[in-house]
RNA sequence: GUGGUCAUAGCUCAAUAGGUAGAGCACCAGGUUGUGAUCCUGGCGGUUGGGGGUUCAAGUCCCCUUGGCCACCCCA
């Protein structure tokens, strides 16, 4: 056993993997920048009130920050999550022209018990947008996640939205919740996570609560008719962009701050606990509770460690090694190798070598291991005579030639 | 945080009722003078996650601890 590993829930992602997250950040770069998004890049640590701002019935807030005192005796945190971090800018920099779209990369950190899925430091890619109402943006938001998981080449994508209402009309629901749920038949935990939060009672999984939460009453009997509008507007825009989706009247998501739309990506290969693969919604108030100005803001946060686990389960991706073009053997020293791998990067090819002056052979193996279509060979003989030794190494790639040194280059260029 | 389960060479796993650790892959070196991918031979490699205990003897039993996984919880 190493004497030093890495911490429960973190973990190296190491070159066999990281091909799939730059795939993944670039499939995401390219569809937020398509529709006018752009990169925000915040800091890892932040004040805690940014925080705690976002409520104090959500565990994410109140057991699993990573939070400490710094040098200058100042109470901050890793982000356990980005949104609030994108409206603390908003509200600091105050951009003029509105809407701010912006989309961000990153990792955050939960103090949370590690399972397949769910890491103490995860990464997300998600989008925000601030300050703009209109019911067509929630249309667009969610299309761009849709967009996103149909470019990386998912197919088994389950879209859920739902809509908590205007701020008084999800008052009026708790409050029915309450009342419900207090004269049902709940668990222990059901009873605790009620005194918390009736809302995520809805969330239970304990077969002790599931007949109390079927009686529950439904969200959509409290909308008011802006809320009622707004959902029918969501509706109808996914619909004419051909977007499937369920209406699950009780999805209600973790962050305290979210009001009317609401929506959640679960994966359809992920049997775990952990299958959602992604969710947002509206979070109108929050730039106003982090002291900017009333702004409304919609977005979503996608976990890209669930999503890889997606894609790997749906097989999408192909052959993930990126050989170099051109493997060098040199079994003279190492020097001509030093020079003719400079001449080539310097020329536009990639190129790897062998070190150590191994012998031939294994330098061949190196260069077999490589996946190069090609290796440069250079002996004695090469050196004795100015050239070298253009071997392919596929198997029906033809026979190998001697080149002379001179004219690697142009004949490399002449052959690709 | 609660409960369950697992932990043996770099990787995937073996090891009869406790008797003192093995295979495949990978890696390295050879197979008659420069050339890989097949094949053959050999080699490297483990105080069996860590600590303590029971026993003449523990990878195999007990306790503690660390970590993975699963469920609850939470959420991406």
């Amino acid at each position: 056993m190493p004497a030093f590993q890495t911490s429960p829930g973190m973990r190296d992602i190491l070159p066999a993997d990281t091909a799939r997250w730059r795939r993944l950040n670039a499939v995401f770069a390219e569809i937020a920048g398509s529709a006018g998004y752009g990169q925000v890049i915040t800091p890892l640590l932040e004040d805690i009130g940014v925080f705690t701002r976002i409520g104090d019935a959500t565990d994410v807030v109140t057991k699993e920050m990573y939070d400490f005192r710094d040098k200058g005796d100042r109470h901050v945190s890793l982000r356990p999550e980005m949104t609030a971090s994108v409206c603390r800018s908003f509200a600091q920099h105050r951009p003029a022209a509105l809407p701010w779209k912006v989309w961000y990369t990153g990792s955050n950190f939960r103090y949370e018990k590690p399972q397949r899925g769910r890491f103490r430091q995860f990464d997300q890619v998600g989008i925000e947008v601030l300050g703009v109402d209109d019911a067509h943006l929630d249309v667009e938001v969610i299309a761009l996640a849709w967009e996103f998981y149909a470019a990386l080449g998912l197919t088994e994508v389950n879209l859920i939205v739902n809509s908590l209402g205007e701020p008084e009309d999800r008052a009026a629901y708790v409050e029915a919740l309450r009342t419900h749920f207090e004269s049902s038949d709940l668990t222990e935990q059901g009873r605790a996570t009620l005194a918390k939060n009736p809302l995520r009672v809805l969330d239970s999984k304990r077969e002790g609560d599931a007949a109390a939460v079927a009686a529950a009453p439904t969200i959509a009997d409290f909308y008011s008719s802006e809320a009622a509008q707004h959902f029918a507007t969501v509706q109808s825009g996914l619909q004419r962009l051909g977007i499937p989706y369920t209406v699950e009247p009780k999805l209600v998501r973790g962050l305290d701050y979210y009001r009317r739309t609401i929506f959640e990506f679960q994966g359809g290969t992920l049997d775990s606990a952990q299958n959602a693969l992604g969710g947002g919604g509206r979070y109108d108030g929050l730039v106003e509770a982090l002291g900017g100005p009333a702004t409304p803001g919609i977005g979503f946060a996608l976990g890209v460690d669930r999503t890889l686990l997606a894609c790997e389960d749906e097989g999408v991706f192909g052959d993930d090694t990126a050989p170099v073009d051109v493997f060098v053997v040199d079994v003279v020293g190492g020097q001509e190798a030093v020079a003719i791998t400079a001449e080539l990067r310097a020329a536009g090819f990639s190129a790897d070598r062998g070190y150590d002056n191994r012998s031939m052979k294994a330098q061949m193996k190196l260069a077999n291991r490589s996946a190069a279509p090609l290796a440069i060979i250079v002996g004695e003989e090469e050196v004795a005579s100015d050239s070298v030794i253009v071997r392919p190494m596929a198997r029906d790639a033809g026979d190998q030639q001697r080149i002379s040194r001179s004219d690697l280059i142009s004949h490399l260029k002449e052959t690709s």
